[in-house]
DNA sequence: TTATAAATGTTATATTATTACATACTGTTA
DNA sequence: TAACAGTATGTAATAATATAACATTTATAA
C-alpha cells in the first residue's frame, strides 16, 4: 500500500489544484493560481511539486512539462507510470493496464542493466480527435 | 527503409557534433560548441534539432532535455524509442529490442485511442554504477 | 528539550525554448 | 530561365521552465 504522507501546506494547495484539474497543468500556471493563497514564487511551486512527485501524487508528463495527479490508488504507480496523450486536443490520461505494467516492470535486458523505474507516454489522437 | 535526407549546412553540424558525442548533449552545450562554425543563436540550434527529430536522425530524452544519435538503423525509430538511463551517471542508451518494439507499437486499450507513437524511458542503474 | 529533518520565504539567476520578422537558398515546373 | 513554393538561415528580443543560495520556521522523534 501507499504510504500516507500528511501534505504540508504548500504540498496541500498545490496538490488539490492539480487533483481538481482536468488537464496537465504546468509549473507556472500552478504558480499564477495559488499567488491568492500566499504562494508567491516559482521555488515555493517545484518544491511542492518534486516532494508530490517523490511520494507519487501526481505525475510529471515528460513531453509537456506538466504535472497532473495520479490516477491509480494502487501503490508503486511512481516508479511505472504510462499515459496516452493526444496530439491534438492534449488530453492526458494515465494508463492503468496490469499486463502493461508487469510486462514492462519486469523487462530486462542483455546490457546488465538493473531496472527500477520507467516513463512511457503514447501519442496519437483519442476518439474525438479521431473522429473529426 | 528510411527516407534519405540530405542535411542542411546547419543540420550536418549539429548532427555530426552529437553523433560523435558519447553523451545526450543539450541545446545550450551544442550552441557553445557550434559557436566556432559560425551558428550563433539558439533558435538555429533549436530548429536544427527540431528537423532532426522530424526525420529520425537524433532522439531527444524527455526526461533530460538532452538529444542523442539514433543508434537503430531501421525505420520507424522516431515513432517508437526506448532508452534505458542510469540514474548516477547519466549514461543513456538506446534500447533495441523488437520485442518489446513488437509489444508497444500493437499495444491497445480500451480508451479508443489510436496509438500512433510512443517513448519509453528506464532508469536505474547501469553495470558499473551498480557495482561500486 | 534538544536535535534533526523537513518545509517555508525571498531574491536572484540559470536554463530551456519560442515569437516575430527579414532574407536566402533549393528544387520543381511552366 | 522565370516564377513559384517550400525549406533553411540570420538576428534580436523575449517567454517559459527551473535552480542556487541563504535565512528562517515548523514538525518529528530521540
Amino acid at each position: 500500500m501507499q504510504k500516507e504522507h500528511n501534505l504540508s501546506k504548500n504540498q496541500k494547495i498545490i496538490f488539490d489544484l492539480i487533483d481538481k484539474s482536468r488537464e496537465p497543468m504546468k509549473a507556472y500556471s500552478i504558480l499564477f493560481n495559488v499567488q491568492k493563497k500566499g504562494i508567491k514564487a516559482p521555488l515555493q511551486v517545484y518544491r511542492a511539486l518534486d516532494k508530490l512527485v517523490e511520494i507519487g501524487k501526481i505525475h510529471k508528463i515528460e513531453s509537456r512539462n506538466a504535472f497532473i495527479a495520479c490516477q491509480n490508488s494502487s501503490c508503486q504507480v511512481s516508479k511505472a507510470t504510462a499515459f496516452s496523450i493526444c496530439e491534438s486536443c492534449e488530453n492526458v490520461s494515465e494508463i492503468s493496464n496490469s499486463k502493461l505494467s508487469k510486462y514492462l516492470s519486469n523487462f530486462s535486458d542483455s546490457s546488465g542493466m538493473k531496472y527500477s523505474k520507467y516513463n512511457l507516454e503514447f501519442f496519437g489522437l483519442c476518439k474525438k480527435c479521431k473522429s473529426k
